[in-house]
RNA sequence: GUCCCCAUCGUCUAGUGGCCUAGGACGUCGGCCUUUCACGCCGGUAACGCGGGUUCGAACCCCGCUGGGGACGCCA
């Protein structure tokens, strides 16, 4: 067991971002490569937006992700307790100051700046005042350094140096005396024994700002690791308008977690030219120092094919298991067990994601309710209505129904008219599925059972009769 | 506007000064296989943003430019 602690921090704002997973994802790896913790601490401190729905959501986020964390979830807004005394230390201590300065004047100088288009930074009026803890309504502020640097170093990024002079004495503690996030950050995560801060690029600017609130605090400084966004395919942030935003959304995609896991983890890391990787294999190789530092751009195509690659990988067993829920979602009356199971080893390789798949299969559980007219207008001959006649008697005859017998049936009939498997077979898949696109066509029928196909195909007999006379008048 | 980060095929990446006439994968295009759809196989397309250095030698090091992104709250 190594001391490493890493956590995952989301705000519940609504909904697990896919950038919000991958951090996660990142986190979860590395803590599990370094036999470390993995940490979640919920930031619920925003009354507005953070609702036990709102956190509801991204726990269950993080549980279809895969990502199992140590211990029970912090609550933010319940560690409130800790932070007070960490202030009124730090003001003790001359490390911070209390600002008796108004929102309104504050606003007329950040206007004042903007106006200019200089940089707003509060000019430290109150720094040397000495407000004692009665002087009033205030806010507490931390004394940053004026000059020098301020390095970050970044496991990803290397120093990134920060001038002093740019940063300003910002609040650490609001009127209401409720502390702010860059500050509570840094409590939590020295209370929680966090040694690596794995976190969204978008947080570095934040970094030096924290880097001085542990000093001050004399707590050890953990390692830094900022990871790059994840971008929609237009190079701007993430939306919905890519296809999706939030894990849930990949799940109603059709997407396995593992398969997410697997594109996330390659989205701005590598290890050589290898794709497709196990959860163990992940685990093995993993390390954030190695996460490139440009940014990335979501591409689903590809997670679709690493999808499909990981049900190829699958036994029928198990993607049978997988389909199941969608199958019941779609109202279908099925149960797993071997039909289930054969279906599944029939699709498996003909898609590449488990709605697809649930959407196909539709026939095998409702009659198809027309047929498609571009496959009837292709496939349906002067003889077809016979054909199908031909086949349907063939059919009604075997016992037993299967595959073998019915291979038997059908290349019978195509010999006798001296025909290609082709030509029946489209036909007949038309008859069934009410299109031309299906597994194997022996396969099917055996699937479906004798008396459903039969009376399938002998409807289609009739309409291929009828088709064509239509066609002829 | 200021600060910070980034920069190899459309996308994800390999590459850490000579092994690069830049490799792999997705996508895309063409072909094969084939009862449809897929799977599979074969092949093609396509990139070191620009300009200066450093060096015998630069995709790799330095500087500038350009471009993209992020941050600039008594939000988190």
């Amino acid at each position: 067991m190594s001391d490493v602690s890493v956590r995952f921090a989301p705000s519940p704002t609504g909904s697990l971002h896919i950038g919000g997973a991958r951090t996660a994802l990142y986190n979860w790896l590395y803590a599990r490569h370094c036999g470390g913790k993995f940490l979640l601490r919920i930031e619920d401190t925003d009354k507005e937006r953070s609702t036990p729905e709102n956190i509801r959501i991204i726990l269950d986020g993080m549980r279809w992700m895969g990502l199992d964390w140590d211990g029970e979830p912090v609550m933010q807004s319940e560690r409130i307790g800790i932070h007070r005394p960490l202030i009124e230390r730090l003001i003790d201590e001359g490390g911070a100051y209390r600002c008796t300065c108004t929102k309104d004047e504050l606003d007329a100088k950040r206007e004042a700046a903007q106006a200019e288009k200089r940089k707003y930074l509060y000019d430290r009026k109150c720094r040397d005042a000495g407000h004692g803890p009665d002087c009033g309504e205030h806010v507490v502020r931390l004394k940053m350094p004026v000059e020098g640097e301020i390095v970050v170093k970044d496991l990803i990024l290397g120093d990134v140096t920060f001038n002093a002079a740019e940063l300003d004495d910002w609040i650490i503690a609001r009127s209401d005396h409720s502390p702010t996030y860059n500050f509570v950050v840094v409590a939590d995560d020295h209370d929680m024994g966090v040694t690596h801060v794995i976190r969204g690029n978008d947080h570095l600017n934040n970094t030096p700002k924290q880097l001085v609130v542990y000093q001050a605090l004399g707590f050890d400084i953990p390692a830094f690791a900022h990871i790059p966004m994840v971008h929609g395919p237009d190079g701007k942030k993430l939306s919905k308008r890519h296809g999706a935003s939030a894990v849930t959304e990949l799940r109603e995609m059709g997407l396995l977690p593992e398969a997410v896991r697997n594109y996330l983890a390659r989205l701005g890391w590598s290890h050589g030219d290898q794709e497709l990787f196990t959860d163990a294999e992940l685990i093995e190789h993993f390390d954030v120092a190695n996460v490139n530092a440009s940014a990335t751009v979501m591409d689903f195509a590809k997670l679709e094919w690493i999808n499909q690659q990981k049900i190829l990988a699958m036994t029928p067993d198990a993607l049978a298991e997988r389909l199941l829920p969608y199958l019941i979602e779609r109202g279908y009356s099925v149960e797993a067990g071997p039909w289930l199971t054969t279906l599944a080893a029939n699709i498996q390789e003909r898609f590449k994601n488990l709605v697809e798949m649930a959407d196909h299969v539709r026939y095998f559980f409702e009659e198809p309710s027309a047929y498609d007219e571009a496959a009837v207008k292709k496939w349906f001959k002067a003889d077809t209505g016979a054909i199908l006649n031909e086949i349907a008697d063939g059919l009604e005859a075997l016992d037993p129904f299967d595959e073998a017998g019915i291979e038997g049936v059908i290349n019978g009939v195509v010999e006798k008219h001296e025909t290609k498997l082709g030509k029946v077979a489209q036909p007949i898949r038309i008859a069934v599925t009410g299109s031309s696109i299906s597994p194997g066509i022996f396969e099917t029928l055996a699937l479906l059972d004798k008396e459903r196909s039969v009376a399938r195909i002998r409807k289609a007999a009739a309409h291929a009769t009828q088709h064509q006379a239509e066609k002829q008048g």
